[in-house]
DNA sequence: TCTTGACCGTCCTATGTAGACGGTCCACTG
DNA sequence: CAGTGGACCGTCTACATAGGACGGTCAAGA
């Protein structure tokens, strides 16, 4: 079984020959939620050209190798799609810190705080100005969204419940 | 600067020495948003005493080897303690398959969700459970707590408010 | 013409994930 | 009392992820 992160590759694919280079790009813009590095796809496409998943291309444009997905990996992909997605992996250096700031002064903690609370303000303030711009999403990556959405919001809430003397002051 | 592992070891040993074993468990009990291998605590506890921040201590029970926190890991502790924490990774599987889904038959797609959808109904009640309980917590877990609270009951509601063809049914 | 920035690939190191393997020792059970 | 299951303890390997340095191409605009 192929991992997610050569899945997504496989998924981009779908649409038609790209470089890594581009891969790399596409997996940044649409997925906030699954981070994939440069040197990563790199790798993941050598070792899916290996297995016959992906076929490099001729050499297109400047330096770019573009990649096909084939059928072999059309169906590794089907295959991927229907197996049981993993929990989810949550990696929060702010909780982590949070536990041990029993030692730090309540004003270093406070700013610690306000710098992340304003940043997911601002991500809620981008991702429903999104939702309300592209308000034709096609259904699932609609609900993407809405994970994100609600994610923020839960955040900030949760920000905003804070003891009185280490919240961050919110407008 | 140490990486956060190495700080979450230290942060634990201020409270006495602890073979590997020990400090895995820990970490394992009070940081689901920061999971630590196994493996990886003997490679940082490795690094960590090469670097003269802890010192392995004669062998105690069993082959337990004790690692405690020297001078110097105090400091190095108290110096990443006063650091900006990282903005948090989310690697949500579930989110990746659902952005490639418009392939998946919609029952086999609300058979997953519904796995994870109970998934998350259930850590809920026990972090609720855990709130209930321990009341008297520390105000700093206390928080941590009420973080995963806020971030299970918004990934409940995102459930409940799929579209009706894939939501999982909730009782 | 020159420079900036997007494009393209490679490489390295550190860190994180997962599980197999080998072994010790205690408590319980038959 | 012998046997066994399970907690305890450390090692090892393989693969996955993160982050950035490095070297180079090419087009658009100053």
């Amino acid at each position: 079984m192929i991992n997610s992160t050569s899945a997504a590759l496989l998924g981009f694919l779908r649409d038609g020959p790209q470089p890594g280079y581009q891969l790399h790009k596409i997996a940044a813009d649409i997925a906030p939620f699954w981070t994939v590095t440069r040197s990563q796809v790199y790798r993941e496409l050598a070792t899916l050209a290996d297995r016959g998943l992906v076929k490099r291309e001729p050499t297109g444009k400047r330096d770019a190798a573009p990649f096909s997905i084939t059928a072999k990996g059309r169906a590794a992909f089907r295959a991927w799609l229907a197996t049981e997605p993993e929990a989810e992996n949550l990696r929060i250096p702010l909780l982590l810190k949070l536990t041990f700031a029993e030692d730090l002064p309540a004003e270093q903690l406070q700013a610690m705080l306000q710098v992340h609370y304003d940043r997911h303000r601002a991500l809620l303030a981008e991702y429903d100005g999104l939702a309300a711009e592209l308000s034709e999403l096609p259904v699932l990556q609609r609900v993407t969204l809405q994970y994100g959405i609600h994610y923020e919001r839960a955040v900030i809430a949760w920000f905003e419940e804070l003891p009185a003397d280490i919240a961050p002051a919110h407008s």
